[in-house]
DNA sequence: CGGAAGGTTGAGTAAAATCAAGCGCTGTGG
DNA sequence: CCACAGCGCTTGATTTTACTCAACCTTCCG
């Protein structure tokens, strides 16, 4: 129960906590102002870094919010459990989001974080950020505004996955990934499907809705394969926006 | 399409926009943090007082964001319209909620917010939060913690109201709003319903669904009416949440 | 009194879940 | 090297659920 954060579910974690010297790495984190990156580049300097393998868990509901992570690279996805047993995906969040934040108003994780892919990220102890809310609140402040994007993306998920029929909200995941910052920057169209179960929980329909929806569209040509033997896709952004209207 | 804010819809809106020296209704406001309550003190000491009555208008999604609202008392539902047309209520606000905090990053609402019942607010010119965002980053930062409670209620949104059954999902927001901090504090287990309509545009169904399922809970005797002429009950909270397990 | 708005109810239809079987990988072990 | 088990995806048949369409009712208000 209240074994590290980083203990893997499934599949095997590969974490190194290496410290991070190599600073250029935070050139790429997409920061929502500019201010914001100004923060996190001094703020992260003395950071530890860690790999995720896919699969693997930063932490999870319940557990006591010991640090904020910073993600580098890679996409992680936030569940919430229901007391039934299933779990929804509330949240979905890539390179220079913030993840631990709340950690100075509730003891614990309210989601657990799960890697999508490989995850890069970086993490500071928790008393550091509590140290900044009172000392250095102008460069804390800039932190939480990161809270409005992420309630924004919340509105997403209301209104755009949990809205109208299976098909127009599979239509629009399949363009909210596509607009999604990456691991390296996609061309325009090109899109990286997430599994049939994680869409679903997304969605909060069932994985075999999405699968034949997803087949469907492949069948249609709005998804056309890429070579590269990943399951990477390039898709027809105006076919799929009409799909999407409903 | 540019009038001022406050305009109504449908039914007539009565604002008057007398200076509040009133000091003491503050006193109401259930402030997540103790700090935000002392914040928010000082600042609206010369703020100025409206009253809305049900089904006005307090902004409009894609309007200039102009002021920061404080909700003294009532209810106010977040909409957001999808390009079908149809709208979707994303969030409710109660008394001590902040409204257009977002307006120190963006310039537009990203929802139009409709008082349910008679809403008192304050409003504050957005020229005030800006400049406290500067000079006063501790209190700012008081403020923007707000909005940790606002995407804790987003992700209910997500895992309560968007997932099950459709009498699971009446059976939870039923309980939502029995624990809601309402008007005046209720007792144990009372609540007052939101119309078919809106009931229906939270969970994302149709208004009949919901009205099935409500009839079904008054029949088993889950929702009992109070005789004060209200539409207000007094539920069976263990009923209910076992049925809330889906 | 008449009309509008919200609520209720029913019958028929459409949509998605469920249940179940089979397919195509990939990694493992004989 | 091949057999095979496991996992995720696909697809079909069936059942369940919720939507749609429509009628009617009540209450509130002009």
């Amino acid at each position: 129960m209240s074994t590290t954060s980083s203990t893997p579910s499934g599949h095997g974690a590969l974490i190194d906590g290496k410290p991070h010297s190599d600073t250029c790495e935070l050139e790429k984190i997409s920061a929502p102002s500019g201010g914001l990156k100004d923060v996190l580049f001094t703020l992260l300097k003395n950071a530890r870094a860690s790999t995720f393998s896919p699969g693997s868990v930063l932490y999870r509901e319940g557990e006591e919010i010991e640090s904020l992570f910073v993600i580098e690279s890679g996409l992680v996805k936030l569940l919430r459990h229901l007391p039934n047993g299933r779990a929804r995906i509330v949240r979905l969040h890539a390179g220079g989001a913030l993840l631990g934040l709340n950690g100075t108003l509730e003891p614990d994780h309210e989601h657990t974080a799960v890697a999508v892919g490989e995850v890069r990220a970086l993490h500071l102890p928790l008393a550091m950020v509590r140290r900044m809310r009172s000392d250095e609140p102008e460069n804390y402040s800039r932190l939480l505004e990161a809270w409005n994007s992420y309630l924004h993306e919340a509105d997403i998920w209301i209104t755009q996955f949990s809205t109208g029929s299976i098909r127009a909200r599979v239509a629009r995941l399949i363009l909210f990934l596509a607009m999604k910052p990456d691991e390296e920057p996609r061309s325009e169209g090109e899109v990286s499907l997430l599994t049939c179960e994680d869409m679903a929980n997304i969605l909060g329909v069932t994985p075999e809705s999405v699968s034949r929806n997803v087949a469907d569209f492949k069948r249609r040509d709005l998804l056309r394969p890429i070579q590269d033997g990943e399951e990477n896709y390039v898709c027809d952004l105006k076919g799929l926006r009409s799909l999407a209207l409903e």
